[in-house]
DNA sequence: TAGAAAGAGGAACGGTACGG
DNA sequence: CCGTACCGTTCCTCTTTCTA
């Protein structure tokens, strides 16, 4: 069942593991939508997200402003899509090509809002010298914008994809990966070819399940398990018949992922070290020397530049993480103890509030939005660790009122988004504006 | 009802076009 | 030169369905 795991894509793991993740919020009908009339290249679906993520960024910045067209530095659009290669013909055209393509928005919700049936998927590009300047149609801007429901896609995990079906796919699945029930929505086969592929024609080979499956299924699946962060599995479903009709997914999280390792833990780091291919010598040396915080900031430094590709590779991370350890290259680690005042401390706390408020807002969306079955098992779980009787949701649901439900959406969101680390309030500070850079 | 035929899918090949 | 996308082919297995 567990697919092969080439050391290469473990050590490839668990250096994005150590790395800032690169998180897009992508509106969950912005997911759950399909190419009409063509089919959408990788580079157009990263692209597409980058800029997405661009804008978000911007939007959250300026909350007031209504921007018509945004603007980022094309650089920043190829690191962001991994595009490499210096010609940008390609990256013109694809871009360009985008204008072409319309969309059938949140696919799922079928009797959905008709007004997002369909749009074109970007309807201005435009390009200078370093930068791409883009919009967005008028209609889809909320959804875009101002969406509660939305899945945390890493685009960083996204980007290591080179199978296009590998990067719609792993959208696709990534939405469902807090699932209770571990699965996908389940669709008929031509629907996933639409979604994870685009529109085919009717003369198409792909017409046939066993070639698309053998084409763009498997391949995509063999590329999700070997480097992202999921592990997907897929059920066919017959249907009493002799052909496939409904395809459905299992999907799980690795291992390495659920849990954060405690990195002041010594034993966490021997093993670290050894897996870097340190010698016992050099371990126990560096464990009783550095302090872990100090091991720790060198250890990010180190695992930045080995994945930095726009220098020369490092022959041996071991090796520069020593050097780097003896000549301190990693900026001071100093932890900067919050000034003092009370008044800070009511402003931080002040934040702290608003944060878990939006929090929890989002775990309500979430909720609400999940399958009936899946709700009730989220329920269930809930219940299930509740000391008290008085605590527990009722299973009446007129009787679910906010005295029950805020605890759990607040309980929902630890589950779901962990604990808000000092980077998340950090960015939500500067987004409302309650902090800024100067 | 046994055996043939047909349908669906899988495995392992092959090729061309094209871009980095 | 290599990897990806796309398009074929051949041979095989398993299951359903047809038919003598």
């Amino acid at each position: 069942m567990t697919p092969e795991e080439t050391p290469g894509s473990q050590m490839a793991l668990a250096l994005l593991f150590d790395q800032q993740p690169e998180i897009l919020k992508k509106p969950v009908q912005a997911i759950h939508m399909a190419i009409t009339g063509g089919i959408q290249s990788k580079t157009q679906r990263l692209a597409f997200n980058a800029m997405l993520k661009h804008a978000l960024e911007e939007h959250a910045r300026n909350p007031g402003l209504e921007t018509e067209t945004y603007s980022i530095s094309r650089e920043e659009l190829m690191r962001i899509i991994g595009y490499s290669s210096p010609n940008r013909k390609h990256l013109k055209e694809a871009l360009t090509q985008m204008q072409k393509l319309t969309v059938q928005w949140d696919f799922l919700r079928k009797d959905g809002d008709p007004m997002w049936a369909s749009c074109v998927l970007l309807p201005f590009v435009a390009f200078d010298r370093d930068k791409v300047f883009y919009s967005y149609a008028a209609q889809i801007k909320p959804m875009l914008f101002d969406s509660k429901i939305y899945a945390r896609l890493d685009l960083r995990i996204q980007r290591t994809f080179r199978l296009d079906p590998a990067a719609a796919l792993y959208e696709w699945v990534n939405r469902f990966r807090t699932n209770p029930s571990k699965r996908t929505n389940e669709m008929t086969w031509t629907d996933w070819r639409w979604c994870i592929y685009g529109e085919v024609s009717e003369t198409s080979i792909l017409n046939e399940y066993k070639i698309f499956k053998r084409d763009k299924l498997k391949p995509a699946i063999k590329e999700i398990n070997e480097k992202s962060d999921l592990t997907i599995e897929l059920i066919e479903n017959r249907d009493g018949s002799r052909s496939v009709k409904y395809l459905q997914f299992i999907v799980e999280e690795k291992q390495i992922f659920r849990a954060i390792p405690d990195v002041d833990d010594k034993g966490e780091w021997e093993k670290r070290l050894e897996d870097l291919g340190l010698s016992a010598r050099d371990r126990k040396k560096i464990l009783a020397t550095y302090p872990t915080a100090v091991i720790d900031a060198h250890w990010k430094f180190t695992m930045a530049r080995v994945s930095d590709k726009s220098q020369p590779a490092i022959k041996s991370p071991s090796a520069y993480l020593k050097r780097a350890l003896e000549g301190n290259f990693a900026p001071d680690v100093v932890e900067k103890a919050p000034a003092g005042g009370t008044q800070d401390m009511e402003a931080m706390r002040d934040i702290q509030t608003k944060f878990t408020q939006t929090r929890n807002a989002e775990a309500e969306a979430m909720l609400s939005e999940m399958l009936e079955v899946d709700r009730e098992a989220v329920i269930a779980e809930y219940n299930a660790a509740q000391d008290s009787k008085v605590t527990q949701v009722p299973q009446d649901n007129e009787k679910r009122t906010s005295r029950y439900m805020v605890p759990l959406f607040a309980w929902l969101a630890k589950k779901h988004w962990g604990e808000p680390t000092p980077q998340d309030l950090f960015q939500f500070a500067l987004q409302t504006g309650a902090i800024s850079l100067k």
